[in-house]
DNA sequence: AGGAAGGTTTGATGTACGTCAAACCATAAG
DNA sequence: CTTATGGTTTGACGTACATCAAACCTTCCT
């Protein structure tokens, strides 16, 4: 029924392709409405706000490939969540500050 | 006596620069260096260790300006260290959890 | 005053990467 | 089966930036 495109595992969690993945203003942006922790759509309505299609795939493809997000795949609908406790039990503290830095500046 | 580069206020640290700063291999182990809270020198037995001294001076001036360290001259010897107590003020838990996430990979 | 030493600044160079366009792939709908 | 749709992939393009070299600026030392 539901996919999930590939990622990595916890522990291969990279912290320095993290630091690197969030150091960006869109993918900043696309943090920022993943924060509630939720799956959020890739379409027009949800995650493609002001951003080209492919430039979107691109920088959510930067994300769950640096251990961030996680893609579920249903049908030909994608959807895109955070990967919270994922990232808490590896860095802990680390999303919850950025995620506080980041609500102030967007 | 001591004169200190220019330094943004405490309030005028912004968390897009702050993340910009730290995303970059040179710099994180700057900051891994300077993870002790004290003032470090920059000569070739301090900060310049693999780094060209034109490309470390760029470094300092990137974090300095973003609001990451404070830079001391003392005659024609410069020191930094982290910016501690305002990064914490500002971003709560970010600093300490930076640390500890470079810290496993330098 | 005249070097020499510690860093900065400027300029040039290469490369990494964010963006867009077009082709492509898979699933859903008719 | 055919077509349309949601998103990816590939490729091209431009720009931002890390790096190095060389010139420069201060301060220290004699």
């Amino acid at each position: 029924m539901a996919r999930y495109l590939e990622e990595p595992d916890v522990a291969d969690i990279r912290f320095d392709d993290v630091l690197n993945a969030v150091a960006d203003d869109a993918r900043m942006r696309v943090l920022v409405t993943l924060a509630d922790g939720e799956f959020h759509p890739c379409g027009p309505e949800g995650l493609l706000a002001a951003l080209h299609k492919s430039t979107l795939s691109h920088h959510k493809k930067v994300l769950r490939e640096a251990g961030l997000t996680r893609t579920k795949l249903e049908g030909r609908n994608y959807f895109v969540c955070l990967r919270r406790e994922d990232l808490d039990a590896r860095f802990p503290g680390f999303l919850d500050a950025v995620l506080a830095g980041l609500a102030e500046v967007y």
